[in-house]
DNA sequence: TTCTTTTTTGAAACCGGTTTCAACAACGGT
DNA sequence: ACCGTTGTTGAAACCGGTTTCAAAAAAGAA
């Protein structure tokens, strides 16, 4: 069997190239006799056009690529990326897209890929994600070269200035953690700590709703009590480390994989979660559920992230009007046992 | 600024396509004072040429895909897929090449979307991996196609039936339940139990190391002290939660993600770990650190996993040649605190 | 019935590269 | 000075589709 191409295709139908290309995109004006026959062949055959040949045609690859910075270490110990993979193949598959993955493992790499990627024309638009930790999109090449070559993509996770007229859709950050805060506030703690993330978006905002809980109860922030992590279990370990000799009785971790670390080092000091500290974190993937008492946590929907992303890069794509639209999208307090407010005594 | 050529930087040099192109992949007959010509005008432009264009030519998109079967739930949960996409990355970055990723949320989608990578001819080649949980190769229609329509392919994780002629790569699954289990029959323990997966190459092959351990030292395998699980956490809890009935002094879970669920289950009981019943995981992925205590448990490196079968991959699709080669990564224990060798007071 | 207008179709140009083929130049040997 | 190699280059074909353009056919209007 030789290869099919559309000029078999159109030998075997009887038709010409131009007329096995219309059946294939749908195009209106065509006899039922003709389109039927077409199709049969096709059918027939199992023939599928060849995708290269009708990118370079049409200059449309229905590839889009997913970039993630930094990869190598912080990136896929976090439960996060996946999660948010997840969420954007699905949707993708749904709209016949292939997904290509950029992830850099040094800043030279990086600086590389980007210049290809911008250059040689194979993706029809990105997605972008920061790596959580600092990200200076400030200093960032990238974006600008997007801007200038008119390439469509969509941010995810806000970048650190609003104010740029740049597509992203990120979770409501300030929400997050004004609702973890709120509900340590209601259960009757008194000292409420946090551990969050420095220099970039998320943290700034967890933090952000953390003081307007506590501000809109006429409280004040406590420096003492805040401690900063940079996502890792490791940092949130440390973090706690330094915050309990401050004598917090609950604190809100600005993601779960640190409020393990915070978790141990409770557990390392001899206290109880949540009889001495009460903890709430943030996300609510994997490590919330396997933490030891399971984690009270703020719930963000990552995959769904991860796929409106993908709708509204095609919405980007396809009309290639500029809609610099930006998205937030809600999340919602899951309640376990590490926040004290299942446990059967009072406190 | 109009969009850059080949013809374009033909012009602009004075030479003829051909020539540009000649230059542009290295070839070998060509005047020093051309190519420099040529390359200048290259470098002065920043001209890049378009990647579709030349796949279509040349018939080689340096596109390789990443097969994740059945992604939805269990995959995601568990680290062991980004550590092997990370490791993938690494190395097609090094090699020039984009990965394409395809998870499968259904079979209807990886039975559409198989057929679609298979026809339409976009990528060089695949990386297969299966899904750790029940995959039947048998009756799976995709790897036939592959092997008929001769699109160079590796598995990761070794077939069912290794009889088959097909290239893969996996770790040392035997040797890993091997050296788990020897582990523990040296530090004194009578009664080792195990958690495995049934149905299942890598599950099997822990196994058959842990029966291997055991019949060396004139033990049997008794039955009463094997339970299964599924790769996830909770599985892990309930095999558990099923043998400490049965006593056992020491259990193999062939999964660090198992292996803290069982630590869970052996915790609810108000047993001690490693006192009352040691555990020994194996895959080292983050759960194996986040947990408590620390799990030894047996290093497989993913990492190295995904990059060698790129190079695999690489290789097959550079010589085609049906280099139907078989490799497996050694794995090496690490000890940490679950399994009481390092517990101060003796046993 | 005749003159638009709309459908339906194919030939050929095009997308941006690679590769074959032939021509010409330079080179080494006799 | 002549011939066979080897080196260097460009014209043109090709990869497998899409799209433009024009022509032929059918439908509708006058």
């Amino acid at each position: 069997m030789k290869k099919l191409t559309i000029s078999s295709i159109a030998e075997l139908a009887g038709v010409s190239k131009a007329t096995v290309s219309r059946v294939l995109n749908g195009y209106p004006h065509i006899s039922p006799e003709v389109r039927e026959q077409v199709e049969a062949v096709i059918k027939e055959t199992g023939y599928q056009p060849n995708q290269v040949a009708r990118s370079l045609a049409s200059d449309r690859s229905n590839i889009i690529g997913l970039v993630i910075p930094k990869g190598t270490e912080a990136v896929f110990l976090d439960p996060y990326f996946p999660a948010l993979t997840n969420g954007i193949t699905q949707v993708s598959n749904n709209h016949g897209l292939t997904l290509a993955l950029f992830i850099f493992h040094s800043e030279q790499e990086g600086h590389d890929t980007i210049k290809s990627i911008v250059n040689t024309g194979l993706l029809d638009g990105l997605i972008l994600t920061t790596d959580r930790v600092t990200f200076d999109r400030t200093t960032d090449p990238f974006i600008p070269q997007l801007v200038e070559r008119d390439i469509p993509f969509v941010l995810i996770g806000r970048p650190d200035n609003p104010k740029d007229d740049i597509p992203y859709i990120d979770t409501n950050n300030i929400e997050g953690g004004y609702i973890a805060t709120r509900h340590l506030i209601d259960l009757g703690y008194q000292r409420i700590a946090t551990v969050t993330s420095k220099h970039n978006p998320a943290g700034d905002d967890r933090f952000v709703g953390y003081r307007q809980a506590l501000e809109e109860c006429g409280r004040e922030v406590d420096l003492n009590l805040v401690a900063y992590g940079d996502y890792t279990l490791e940092s949130g370990y440390q973090a706690m480390k330094q915050l309990i000799p401050q004598q917090p009785d609950a604190v809100f971790v600005a993601s779960d994989t640190m409020a393990v670390g915070a978790l141990r080092a409770i557990q390392e000091a001899n206290l109880v979660v949540p009889d001495d500290i009460a903890i709430v974190g943030h996300d609510d993937l994997p490590p919330a559920i396997q933490a030891n008492p399971q984690l009270t946590t703020v719930r963000q929907s990552v995959e769904k992230l991860g796929g409106k992303a993908v709708e509204m890069l095609l919405e980007i794509i396809n009309t290639h009007e500029h809609i610099k639209r930006q998205i937030l999208l809600p999340s919602r307090l899951i309640i376990r046992a590490s926040c004290g407010a299942k446990r059967k005594k009072a406190p």
